[in-house]
DNA sequence: CAGTATCCAAAGGGATACTG
DNA sequence: CAGTATCCCTTTGGATACTG
């Protein structure tokens, strides 16, 4: 790998870099996206019992977050009592590459770790 | 975007993916990377330089977590003072695909975000 | 059901000084 | 030069209880 671009150039890749990683890098958020891609429509409770050990203040931080990067929709759905729907945006799914990459480089950094 | 594979799938997809982000969502990980990547070869002041707002403390423990987990190689160069060299292992390579997807999805989000 | 609010322990991380 | 050590403030996040 050659790295040989404009130091410039460079400069602004690590910024771009950097505000991905600014919006993923939360504790929960790629398992909360994940969670509501697979369903495609999930509820609140319904992710917290997706995802194992996250709190219900956690969940709600993260969501109100992704929500503000516009990863998210959320739709309040008048049921008896109050139920509420997460989707991803069109922005939101645009995310399948990396999460994909990031699955794919998990699996070959594991063996690589344990030896193989 | 479609996610009907199996449960189980999904699982260890996210297993994965958590594995990839713990190794990187240190809050200097990925910069410490493309700095040395840039260089080829770099040294521990001079990355210190690259990154701007990192300590000596923070760069110390970062790089030794990427050296942990086999991304980076750390060689004492017997000069005067003693000078020590970073540089990528091959496994710390197979990182560029995900960086790459990083910073353009960096780009992607800043326009949808601000607004185009 | 879908959150908020509060309390509190633990981890993160900056600033500074020191060492081989 | 390449780190360690220490101090200390800030942030994170779990547990629990409460609200519309």
């Amino acid at each position: 790998m050659t790295c040989n671009y404009l130091e410039k150039e460079h400069k602004n890749e690590m910024r771009a870099v950097q505000d991905s990683m600014d919006v993923l890098s939360g504790k929960w958020k790629i398992a909360i996206i994940s969670s509501i891609c697979y369903y495609n429509k999930r509820r609140f409770s319904d992710i917290l019992d997706d995802i194992d050990g996250i709190s219900n203040k956690m969940l709600s931080k993260e969501l109100k977050e992704l929500e503000l990067n516009k990863l998210v929709k959320r739709t309040v759905l008048d049921s008896q009592p109050v139920t509420v729907q997460y989707e991803l945006t069109e922005h939101g799914k645009t995310l399948q590459t990396i999460i994909n990459n990031l699955t794919e480089w998990g699996i070959k950094h594991r063996k690589e770790i344990l030896g193989k």
